[in-house]
DNA sequence: TGCCAGGGATTAG
DNA sequence: CTAATCCATGGC
């Protein structure tokens, strides 16, 4: 895992995720980004700050379906909302960001996957990327890349992969590198089929099996 | 134009 | 534990 950490490296450069300028943005954007493209995720945050509603308690104040309306280009509104507003209700019940800071990483984590919406990937990109916790995040480009490397076979439970990961990457920094790992990956598969119009060794997308990423 | 996106809850086997 | 289905909008 060292090898490709280093490669990548290389070749992107370090990525200083997550984009967002608050923790509090890297929650709600964990959330909006559920199976839905960045961009959209952007928008709908920019709007939420425009509208001065980028704070738990605005968020929380928000008749649900009016919620639903903001963020609708991020898709699933109805569901979102409703995820939003009980990760904000379980945030404010913890005391913000500074009732979470003492807390072991442990139940952190087994706190927020009780959260209604908040899967495994959500979970540990809040703690990562929000709370830089050394936790490493499985996504489905981190799953396709690995895959593709023949890591994996891409069909490994979530926690597998994580372990996986995590006990095959040696570093003094997990936090840090947990972080740069994951975003370099998923800046490579935003970058692969873009770099190589043609498709014929670096295709990330679903539905292409040509090829490998990171060949060489 | 259809396929797909940085998932998760729910239900069924 | 694995497999399907639903949730929904916008980009390419």
């Amino acid at each position: 895992m060292n090898e490709l950490y280093a490669r990548l490296l290389t070749a992107y450069g370090a990525q200083g995720w997550w984009p967002a300028e608050t923790p509090f943005e890297v929650m709600v954007g964990a959330v909006l980004t559920q199976n839905t493209t960045w961009i959209q995720v952007e928008r709908v945050i920019a709007r939420l700050r425009a509208a001065a509603l980028l704070s738990p308690a605005s968020l929380l104040d928000l008749p649900v379906d009016s919620l639903a309306e903001h963020i609708r280009p991020a898709g699933y509104p109805r569901v979102k909302a409703r995820r939003l507003q009980a990760l904000c209700a379980w945030l404010m019940a913890s005391g913000d960001l500074a009732g979470l800071a003492d807390r072991p990483t442990d139940a952190l984590r087994a706190d927020l996957l009780a959260v209604h919406g908040v899967g495994p990937e959500t979970a540990d990109s809040i703690l990562l990327y929000a709370l830089a916790r050394p936790v490493f995040v499985i996504d489905a480009y981190t799953r396709r890349i690995l895959a593709r490397l023949g890591l994996v076979t891409g069909r490994e439970p979530y926690e597998v992969l994580r372990r996986q990961v995590e006990s095959t990457l040696h570093t003094d920094d997990p936090a840090r590198d947990y972080n740069e790992l994951h975003a370099l990956l998923v800046r490579h598969a935003k970058t692969a089929c873009r770099a190589r119009p043609q498709c014929a060794a670096c295709c990330l997308r679903v539905g292409c099996s040509a090829g490998q990423a990171l060949e060489s």
